[in-house]
DNA sequence: GTGCTGACACAGG
DNA sequence: ACCTGTGCCAGCA
């Protein structure tokens, strides 16, 4: 079927908007799951769409996200009791407990 | 066409 | 925990 160019971004939001409150995925794991792209492009993605889904819920691989972003997403983690770590740089998310392992056969439905 | 930038990841020091 | 360099890929000037 056409691949166009916005179906990259489409595919990238819609697998967001699956992450159940409370667990998140990496920008790494969002491309993995997609079986295409990287991280690079998730994160373009985000930086252009995110607005328009739960953009806290995909974070960097140390569980931060960038400075400008850390105080909204916080509300957002506290909310939803996401589990947190706290740190010397002020709170990363705790990827071993959060990290959402998606249910397999939800990816075969494209 | 060329080069810089970015909501990244990973290895080194 | 910190900073730096390298690999990655797409967008933009």
């Amino acid at each position: 079927m056409t691949t166009g160019p916005g179906d990259y971004a489409d595919r990238v939001l819609d697998v967001v908007d699956r992450i159940p409150p409370g667990r998140v995925l990496t920008y790494g794991d969002v491309a993995e799951l997609l079986g295409s792209g990287g991280p690079r492009q998730v994160g373009r993605v985000m930086a252009t769409d995110g607005a328009a889904v739960a953009w806290w819920r995909v974070l960097r691989a140390d569980g931060r996200h960038i400075e400008r972003l850390q105080s909204r997403a916080l509300e957002h983690f506290r909310v939803e009791g996401t589990p947190l770590l706290s740190g010397p740089g002020g709170f990363r998310v705790d990827l071993r407990a959060a990290r959402w392992m998606p249910p397999p056969g939800l990816l075969g439905t494209w």
